[in-house]
This record gives C-alpha cells, sequence and structure tokens, in this order.
DNA sequence: GATGAATGAGGCTTCATTCAT
DNA sequence: CATGAATGAAGCCTCATTCAT
C-alpha cells in the first residue's frame, strides 16, 4: 500500500472516531470524508461500505480497550485494576458516542469486534485475580462484564453521568461481606 | 366527536407500540399508521411529529411503569417490593421488544416521561419506604432506577443475561453491610 | 384510486414515454419527474423502482403496437397489411428510441412486453392471411417477426433510415417468384 | 519503447474486447486495464476516453471484417462469396458477445469504423461484383451491409433465430426475379 | 512512463411532513 | 375532519477521469 493511501486511510479513521464521538452511527459519509480533507470516493475506496468503516472502527475501539485491560493487569491491587478499567469505559462512553455504540452493540453471533480484539483474555484475567483475591464475587463472569458494560452505555446515553453508574455497577460486583 | 378522535389517538399509540415492538424506531410513519387503520394525515393531527409520537409512547410506558410501582408498594417487603418490581419490569421487556425500544430510545434532555407520570408518587415512595427501612442507599433517586431500566432494556436487546444484570444492579442498590 | 392520482399517473407516463422517446433507457428519473411537473417522490409514489417505470412503458408501447396488428387486420390487402404494420413499426422506431429499446429487448423467457400484450394472436393472423394468399413465404413465423423486428431496431439506432431497411426486410419476406 | 508501448495498446485492447464480450459496454474502465494487467493511469494515456477505446476496438473489428471480406473475395461465386461472408460474421457473432455488443455498439454519427478501416477494397468490390453479375439488387451499398450486421448482432443478442434473419435479409438483398 | 489513489458530479431511492381532495 | 397523494431534501454509492507518487 502506497504511503500516502495508508495516511488518507488513517485519516478517515480518525476523522470517523471523531465524528462518531460526537454523532454516532448516524453520521454522514460525506461528512466524514470533509473531515478528512477527502472526497467520498477515496473513503469509498478504502472501506466498501459504511457499515464496514463503523465495522473498523468498533474493531479499533475495542482493540483501544483491550489494552487498557492488559494496561490494568499491571496494576498491583486486583480491585482497584478492574475498578479503574470500568471507570476509564464509563468516562470514554461519557465522551465518545461511538464508543457508547461499539459497546452497545454487542453482538454474541456473527463478529463481535470484541471477540476480534481478543479483549476476553485480559478481561478474564482481572477477574480471575480478583476473583482469587476475594475482591469480586465468585460467580462473576467475562459475560457478565460485557452486560454489565452494554447495560452501562445505554444507562450513559441517557443520563449521562457516567462514573456515578460504574460507581452502582462495581458495588454489584464485590462480594456481600 | 371527542371520544372519536380519543379513540383514534389510542390506536395510534397502539399501533405505535407494535410497530416500534418489531421493528424498531425505524419504521415509518406511515406504516403507523396503517396499522391503526388510519391515514397519516390523521395521526399528523394528533401527534405534531414522529419524535413527539415516540415521546408520548414513552410517556405512556412510564404510566405503566408508575402502576407497577403502586402495585409494588402494596407489599410489605421494602426490599423484596423493589426487586420485584424489577424483575416484572425486565420480564416484559423480555417478552416485549416494543418495551425496550422504547425504554431505550425515551431522550431524558427536555422533557422525562417518568417525571410526567408523577413516578414520585410509585418509584420514589417505594425507594423512600426502602432508604427508611435502610436496605437501599440513601442517595439512590428515582433517576437512578431509571437508568437501571435503561441499561436493563439494553442488556436483553442483545440477548445478555438480564436477570443477573438485574441482580448485579440491585447488589449495587444496596447499602454496604 | 383518487382523480388527481390516476390523472399524476398518466402524466408521468406521458412524460416518461416522451423522455425516452428522445434519451432512451438512459433518462434519469428526475428528469421524467420534471416533465410530468411532479416531485421524483410522486413517481416513486407510483413506479417503485426505474426498471418497473420502463417495464410499464415497454408494455404500454407493446399494446399500441398489438393495436395496430389488430388494425392491419382490418385492412383487405394481406400484403399491404404486413407491409404497413412494418413500415409503421420502422417509423415509430426512427423517432422513439424508447419503442426501438422495447422492440430489441425482447425476452424469450421471464416478461416479454410482447407476450402480455397478446402482440403474437395478432401478427400470426396477419401472417396466415398473407401465407394463405401467397404473398409470403409459408416458413415464416411470428418468431422471425420478432426477430426482424428485433434486427430493424438495431438497424435504425445506427443508420436511422427506417424505410429502406424495412423494405429490405419486407423483400425477404416475400416468396421467390 | 515504441514496441512496449504498441504492446500495451494491444493488451489493451483485447482486455476490452474480452471484458465486453463479457459484461458488455457497462463494463468499467479499471476492469479493463486489470484485465490487461495495467493501471488506469496507462490505459488513459493509449486511449483519451472511454469512447476512444470502444471506437478503436469497433475500428479493430471493422478491419478484420475486412479482412473476411478479402478472403471472400478470393471466391469465384459473385453470390456465394456474400452469403458466406454474413454467415461466417453471423457464426462469430454467435460465439463472441464482444463482437456483437461491440458491433452493437458502434456508432455511426461521427466516424464510421468501417469507412476507416477501407471496406471498400473488401464489401464494396464483392458487392460491386455481385451486382455487376445481377445477383445483387443495383442500389445496395456498403451501409445497407454494415446494417444488416447491426441487426443479426441485435438478433443474435436475443437468442432468436440469427441464421433465419440472414438469409432473410440476404433474399431481400437478392434482385426480384 | 506507469501506477493506482483521489476526485466529485451525478444517479437512484427513502421518508418525514405538507396539502389538495 | 380524514385521507393518502405529493413533496423534495437528504442519503448512499458508482465510476469516468485526473493527478500525485
Amino acid at each position: 500500500m502506497r504511503a500516502d493511501a495508508r495516511r488518507n486511510r488513517e485519516r478517515i479513521l480518525a476523522a470517523a472516531h471523531e465524528a462518531f464521538s460526537e454523532e454516532g452511527a448516524g453520521v454522514q459519509i460525506e461528512t466524514v470524508a470533509r473531515r478528512a480533507g477527502l472526497g467520498v470516493g477515496t473513503l469509498y475506496r478504502h472501506f466498501p461500505t459504511k457499515e464496514a468503516l463503523i465495522r473498523e472502527l468498533g474493531r479499533h475501539l475495542a482493540a483501544e480497550c483491550a489494552e487498557a485491560a492488559a494496561a490494568a493487569l499491571e496494576m498491583d491491587d486486583p480491585w482497584e485494576s478492574i475498578a479503574w478499567l470500568v471507570r476509564r469505559n464509563a468516562e470514554g462512553m461519557a465522551r465518545d458516542a461511538g464508543l457508547r455504540e461499539t459497546f452497545a452493540s454487542v453482538r454474541l453471533k456473527d463478529d463481535c469486534p470484541f471477540e476480534a480484539a481478543h479483549l476476553e483474555g485480559g478481561v478474564a484475567a482481572l477477574l480471575e485475580r480478583a476473583q482469587r483475591a476475594g475482591v469480586v464475587r465468585a460467580d462473576i463472569t467475562v459475560r457478565d462484564f460485557q452486560a454489565l458494560m452494554c447495560g452501562l452505555s445505554a444507562t450513559i446515553e441517557h443520563s449521562l453521568d457516567a462514573r456515578r453508574y460504574a460507581n452502582l455497577l462495581l458495588d454489584g460486583l464485590r462480594p456481600r461481606a
């Protein structure tokens, strides 16, 4: 791939990310193209379809989320690492409609961006460690975590008080005394 | 004539509920009108805008929710009454995509349907009673309850385990021991 | 169907006919709509697709052609009736790109506009009469006639000397002395 | 370098011929270029316009036709030589959709490919010889012959019986007894 | 000179809303 | 007052052609 083509691809992704952040999946293709300083044709050369662009964007976001999970695993405190990840995601969602929609659209069947990003591995490790330390209920699974993020995204979509609901969720994860 | 108009209004709302239930917020106004056995013109006589119709639908659902809350208040156990309400709604949403969609598509920005439904006379009373009894954290608000329902709808929408999500969040509502 | 709707449908068909006459199947839908003095939406209310409009137009043209065949059968001279029909069609095609394309697109499978118009009956009757009178070769079939019209349309498309080629064709139909 | 350019030009024409043969005049320029193993830029270096490429293709086919006409002139029988040429072309078109399409898409308005191919030195000679021998009507021109081929292509295109059509038209060329 | 990436003017179609019947 | 026909501004996508690498 030519250097300029790769650069433009990145520009498109960046512009799409910004646009999705603000407007969600409803953005017009032309808006994205203009933000990238390119024509629509160029955008369509890189992504065959609006949907394909959104999927790619979702994959990017999921990858970032997976990186965050890996970073969390570097932290020492088993509980704080999870709390940090949840709050980080919540804050991201509060800012970024694209992230929200990505989290909200977790499909379990065909192509879930999170599976492609191998998010499960990271979250599973975090949960296991916390469970071994006794700071997270033993029955919580990766699936539960996904469901919580999904619900969180809808919650934030409608109230925008991200930190509050993140904390409610986190409280639910802790074992009863 | 007044009775006629009122019946048409109810028909439209019922049709909208059904239509949303099957096709989501993307339904065309004409589809709704046809389902109601009316022309689009008549629909627009009752609702100035598609969005207004959706809002009204939200208000109806909020009213139903308020009724359920009133029923819950008849129960004796302060905590169980809340848990019962949450599970009842969860089950409703599992059956009825319309309930889900509408809960999810309610925008809180300008006018919250739950406030208009005098939910204070329902959920608020439930919460207050539970808070006085010390089985729900003192800082929980009606808004929080609605957010919970909202997250629940998203969770169900994506075939995740709604009951688990509900329980996790309910756990989050309880005060730490 | 309401009176104004029917009138508009006719307007659309008339405008489409004109437009096709001049530009062929490449006409833009909006051009047709503007010629009809209507918005594109109205056109799409009457015809679900550009292709559907063209098909309908083809059906109209085929019906006219079938009427012409019936009219020819009213004539007394067995040979002149056929010659008249061929020349009439040739002249029509010289003027009307739509007619040309319709004749050119004779498909034998799915939905041939000419079959729907029951053209075969008329042409078959003409041919039989002429064959009984000995003025057309005995082996000529309705299919042959279709092929000749099809070839004629292409010929006219490229040279525009309709009458000349019609005559060549007609000469080919006559029995050798 | 000159040889290189010429080879590329030939490749493009061959690819265009193939591509048209399969997809008709709707082929995209890029498809043609890819089939030729070249970039679109290179194609545009050789042909300023898609239309120009098609015209050139027409000229090539006309040249082939002229060669066949020259071969026909080697035959002794004035009438059979013409009939042979027509049937030969008909068989070619039956096998090769590209030949068909290009014959059909040749526009005669501005520049006729058959004239450029010095067809006079071929078909014209054939016709003149036949006319001198009295086996073809005196008023038939090269243009008529081309029209015949054109009609033939349309007939074959639609799976009608091309041989019959060819014979009918050939019959039309003969003088009345 | 070759390459293929970029361009952007259209083209078709949808659908919330208005308006004539 | 009900009806549903008409409207037309978008929206997505294509593809001949140009231009930077």
